[in-house]
DNA sequence: AGTTATATGGGATGGAGTCTCAGATGGCAA
DNA sequence: TTGCCATCTGAGACTCCATCCCATATAACT
């Protein structure tokens, strides 16, 4: 019926009624019935009425995972960068979508304990990897859990700061915020490599929009 | 009818029946039940089903910001010390029901991401007391978000070693990691004051419990 | 046209959580 | 004792989330 695939015009759906009458009094109902679809296929598309606004977190976490797994010794640092920079560049592609999600994670309980829930799942991940990969001299569970919870600190700093437009730059910030972190740790800064980063992602935006997101961060570094 | 009160009873039905059955399996109506209450009453108990695992927890939370809130600048990092050595005392004076409860929050995600979100809460209040009162000199919020990080990832560390039975002596073992998490940040560890340190804190287990099991973590300590 | 696979909506079901109301309980004073 | 008040309790109805089953529709291929 209309252009866009059953599962975006549901999160649309969910996205406008609850900015416009709040997330408990939205039901999944009044979501499907202005996607124009049966109640029975929301929850085909999502698991539940939170995961509407998270739809893909899980992805996101694999891909993650994925430049992760293509690190060894030598490049660890360079893998932790950019996985944090993956994040921080698929938030920025979403564009206002990320900012309608932040406010909603703000005010609503429910939605902040499950953005809590999957930041966790972000920092095992950097944790059991940094685990194996990163201080194999001073090697120590400790270390790994308090670097990985450092690393993940740092990129939600920046990340709230960006989306509540307190930062014009945020990928190069949280490149800074990432070297102060890991500077804390004595690991040789010159092992993160410098220059400029190609990363490949998928997003469910469309590709004109993820351009002009990224060139609207991207250009102010371009100058220097 | 029975001496403890119905509180309690909620909560030891609610943990025996989950350690037989498993959470999804188990009703509230059936918890009710066993604790010889109606179904209305557990939930002027608790809020939510999952509540019944977590009784304290707000309790909890509020001992630490109290504990935080009677500091000042010089006193910041005595401060920080006593309040992770505050949750980790709760923990140690549960008993085995803080097992138990390890068993499930490690199993059931639903119980997992709640007390996860918790922990948060309380890297939230370190976090502000942080920004306040400590690093006056080298002030920045990303300093403080990244100190919160490591204290509450390095309490979380030995409590998770504790919970599965992998250290003796989680007071010192704690004192040790918040040692080293601060130490990263170049704050004088002379700051630290060291000691017997006396803390009043409630439990709703019974006095002679609290104390078998602090006699048992502290004896080791003792010898010394 | 026939067949298989996949997508969809309806309806039933069960359990969480909220709310209201009626009855029980236990002082406390007259 | 009686009456009054406050507090506590349980029953029942209700909404909504989430799951499940099944009938139907659409498409895709033979």
């Amino acid at each position: 019926m209309s252009r866009a695939s059953a599962r975006d015009r549901l999160a649309d759906a969910a996205f406008a009624l609850f900015a416009e009458f709040g997330y408990e009094q939205t039901t999944v109902e009044e979501i499907a019935e202005r996607a124009g679809v049966g109640r029975s296929s929301f929850f085909r598309y999502y698991r539940s009425k939170e995961d509407v606004i998270f739809p893909d977190h899980e992805r996101l976490r694999q891909q993650v995972a994925a430049r992760l797994a293509t690190s060894n010794q030598a490049t660890a640092i360079t893998a932790v960068s950019d996985a944090v920079r993956l994040v921080m560049l698929y938030y920025v592609s979403e564009g206002e979508r990320a900012r309608h999600r932040y406010r909603l994670t703000s005010t609503i309980p429910a939605l902040r304990d499950r953005e809590i829930a999957s930041v966790a799942a972000y920092q095992r991940l950097f944790r059991e990897f940094i685990d194996g990969w990163i201080d194999e001299g001073a090697r120590s569970a400790l270390r790994a859990e308090l670097m990985a919870a450092t690393v993940v600190a740092a990129h939600n700093h920046v990340l709230r700061r960006y989306l509540r437009d307190e930062c014009a730059d945020p990928v190069s910030e949280v490149d800074a915020a990432l070297d102060q972190a890991i500077a804390l740790f004595g690991v040789d800064p010159r092992a993160v490599s410098t220059g400029t980063t190609v990363l490949a992602f998928e997003t469910p935006e469309r590709p004109e929009e993820v351009f002009a997101a990224l060139r609207r961060v991207l250009e102010p570094r371009a100058k220097t």
